[in-house]
DNA sequence: TTGAAAGCGTTACCAT
DNA sequence: ATGGTAACGCTTTCAA
C-alpha cells in the first residue's frame, strides 16, 4: 500500500494526501478528514526510503561508537540510551556504527551513502581524522569530547583536566601525599584518547602544584586488569595511600586488589576518580567521584546536532561540563593523619 | 554526485555502472576497470535511500530494546555490542528502537515505514503483543527469549528455568537449606518478563524438590534497591544462608548489604545467579554464576535473522542455550557444615 | 483549495 | 556485452 492507493480511496490526488499529512499547504477540513480516515483504516505509513529520497532527509542520526574489541563501560551504555531517547523525542532514529581509529568502512558508508542526516562521535581522539574528514565535508556532526583544535567543531564534553585536578585537590586536602593515577589502557593513550590524555594532564599538574609524589599507570578495561594494576601500585610504592582513576571498567578490580592486600577503604586507602554515578554506587564502599553525567551529555549532543542539521551554517556551539565531586564513602583522611 | 555522473564520465550507461558494482550481470573486464577507476577517483557511493527504494531492501536491521527508564544492565550492553558487530560482518547496519510494553510509536514506525529488513527483539514477555503483531505480518524477526507459545517464531534464548535450578542444586549440594531468590522488579514481572518468570519457576521447583525453605523477592534494578532487598532478607529470615539472583544491576547492592550486616561471602553467606561473566568478575569475591553468553546470543540472533531475511518462508529456527555455572568464589559450604 | 507531473538516485527488465 | 527505460513511493513546483 502506498500514497497512491490512499489517494484513490479518498478520491483525491496524491499531492493532496501528501499535504494533508505534512501540513505544508492548507487542505480543506473536509478532505483532510476523509484522507485521515482512509489512512487510519488502512494503517498507512509513508515509506521511509521514498521519503528520504524525495526530500533528502533520512530523519536518522548516526552514533559512531568504539568497536566491541574495547570493553564497553557502563557510562557508554547510559550514554547510548540517553541519545536514543533524546533522538526519539526529536523524531529521529539512531543508527549505530562501530568505528575504529581511521575513517573506516562502516563509518564511510554512513556518510557517503547518506544513511544519516548527522552523526554523534564517541571516544574522540586529540588528533581525530574522522573529525577532520567531517569538517572538510561540512557534515553535521557533534563530538563527545574535543580534539586538540576544537574551535571549528561542535562538541559536548567533560573538562577532564579540571575533574582529575579536583580529585587530586580532594585527596591532598585529606592529607594524602603519595597517590597513583590509573588511566585507560596503553593502546587508547597511544591512539590519543582525549579523556585519557587530558585526565592525565590534570592529575599531573595538580599533583605538582600540591607537591605530591605520584605514579601513573595504564590499565586494561576490565576487573582482572584493575586487580593486577593495584598489585603493581602497592609493590612499586607500598606507601601509596590513594588513587585517582578514569577507568570505570577496572574499578571493581582495583577494589578487589585493595581487599586482597588487606587495605581497607577508606581507612587505609582512598579511591576516587571520574565515573558515572550509577556505577559509582555499585561498589562497596560507594565511590566518591566526579559523576559523569552521561544522560545529560547524550541529551545535549542530540540537541546540538538537531540544531546543526536545521541550520547548516550556524556558528559552532559546544558545552563543556564540569560536574562536581559527589562525596560518597571511598575517601578519607590519609592514614596517620586522622 | 550520482550514478549518472559516473556513467557519463566512464562513457557507459547507468545500468552498466550498476551492474559493474553489483556483479549481477557480466561486464567486460575492460569496462569494469574503467568504471571502477572513475568511482575511485570521485569516491562515489550509491545513495542508500534510492537503493532501498529500488530494490526493496534497506540492509538495516532493527534492534528493539527496552526504554532507558529501566536501568540498563551490563549484559544488555554486551549484547548490543555483539549484535552490531555481527550485523556489520553481514553488511547490515543496526537501527536502535526504544520500545515499551505495547507495539508503540517508535516500533510501529520501524515496521510500517519499512526502515528495516528485519528486527531483533530484546526483553521478551511471555505474552508479547509485539511478537504477535510481527507474526501476523510475517515480518522477519528474532526474539531474545521465547514467549509462552514460542512454536511459530524464531528466537534465541537462555533456559532460565534450568539455570536457576542449577543454582539451587549447587547451593543445596553445599548444604544450604534456607535460601532466597532476588528477582527483577515488580513491574517487570507484572509485564510478564520471560526471564523473570521462568527463572522464578526454576528456582521454586528445584527448591521444592530439594526440600529447601525459600523466600522470593522482587528488587529494583540498581544498587540501592539491592542493598535494601538484602536487609529485608536478613530481617525476615536471619537464618538465610544463600541467595540466587537474576538481577545483575542489584548485585553490587546485595554485596554491600551483606558487608554491612557483617556477613562474609562465602564464609557466612553464599551468592550465585545468572549474570554476564564480565560483570560477575567486577564484584569481590567474584560471583559464581551461570554466565550469560551475551556475545554468543547476539551473534546467533543476527545469524538467524539474516537467514530468515534471505528465506522468508523457511521453517522457524531457534537456539536454547544453557551455559554451565562458572565456579568463582562467592559460594561455599553452608555455615556450620564445613 | 486542488491536481498533474517532474524529479530524487537506484535497480532490473527488455531490447539490441 | 551493453543501452534505454520503466519502475520504486514519495515531495514539491507549476498550473488551474
Amino acid at each position: 500500500m502506498n500514497i497512491g492507493e490512499i489517494a484513490r480511496r479518498a478520491g483525491v490526488s496524491r499531492s493532496t494526501v501528501s499535504y494533508a499529512l505534512s501540513g505544508k499547504r492548507s487542505v480543506s477540513e473536509e478532505t483532510r478528514r476523509r484522507v485521515q480516515q482512509v489512512i487510519d483504516e488502512l494503517g498507512y505509513r509513508p515509506n521511509a526510503s521514498a521519503r528520504a529520497l524525495a526530500n533528502g532527509r533520512t530523519n536518522t542520526i548516526g552514533l559512531v561508537f568504539p568497536p566491541a574489541g574495547n570493553h564497553y563501560t557502563g557510562m557508554q551504555l547510559d550514554f547510548i540510551g540517553s541519545v536514543v531517547e533524546a533522538a526519539a523525542a526529536h523524531d529521529y532514529d539512531v543508527l549505530l556504527s562501530p568505528s575504529g581509529a581511521d575513517s573506516d568502512r562502516s563509518f564511510q558508508r554512513l556518510l557517503a551513502e547518506r544513511r544519516v542526516d548527522g552523526a554523534i562521535l564517541m571516544e574522540i581522539r586529540l588528533q581525530d581524522d574522522r573529525v577532520d574528514h567531517l569538517g572538510e565535508e561540512n557534515f553535521p556532526a557533534v563530538c563527545i569530547g574535543r580534539t586538540a583544535q576544537p574551535e571549528g567543531s561542535w562538541w559536548v564534553g567533560l573538562d577532564h583536566t579540571a575533574l582529575t585536578a579536583a580529585c587530586v585537590s580532594h585527596l591532598a586536602d585529606l592529607g594524602h601525599r603519595r597517590i597513583a593515577f590509573v588511566n585507560r589502557p596503553e593502546h587508547l593513550l597511544r591512539a590519543g584518547y582525549e579523556s585519557a590524555h587530558r585526565g592525565l594532564d590534570g592529575f599531573t599538574e595538580a599533583a605538582a602544584e600540591r607537591g605530591l609524589t605520584v605514579r601513573t599507570y595504564r590499565c586494561g578495561d576490565d576487573a582482572p586488569a584493575g586487580q593486577e594494576c593495584l598489585e603493581r601500585i602497592l609493590r612499586e610504592d607500598p606507601d601509596t595511600t590513594a588513587l585517582v582513576t578514569l577507568n570505570e571498567a577496572a574499578l571493581g578490580g582495583l577494589y578487589r586488589g585493595l581487599a586482597m592486600a588487606g587495605r581497607q577503604i577508606p581507612r587505609d586507602f582512598s579511591v576516587t576518580g571520574v565515573v558515572a554515578g550509577r556505577w559509582a554506587e555499585t561498589v562497596t564502599p560507594p565511590l566518591t567521584a566526579a559523576d559523569v553525567p552521561a544522560e545529560q551529555l547524550g541529551r545535549l549532543a542530540v540537541e546540538l546536532l538537531v540544531e546543526r542539521i536545521g541550520h547548516p551554517d550556524a556558528a559552532p556551539r559546544h558545552h563543556l561540563l564540569t560536574p562536581p565531586i559527589s562525596l560518597r564513602a571511598s575517601t578519607g583522611p590519609a592514614p596517620g593523619r586522622r
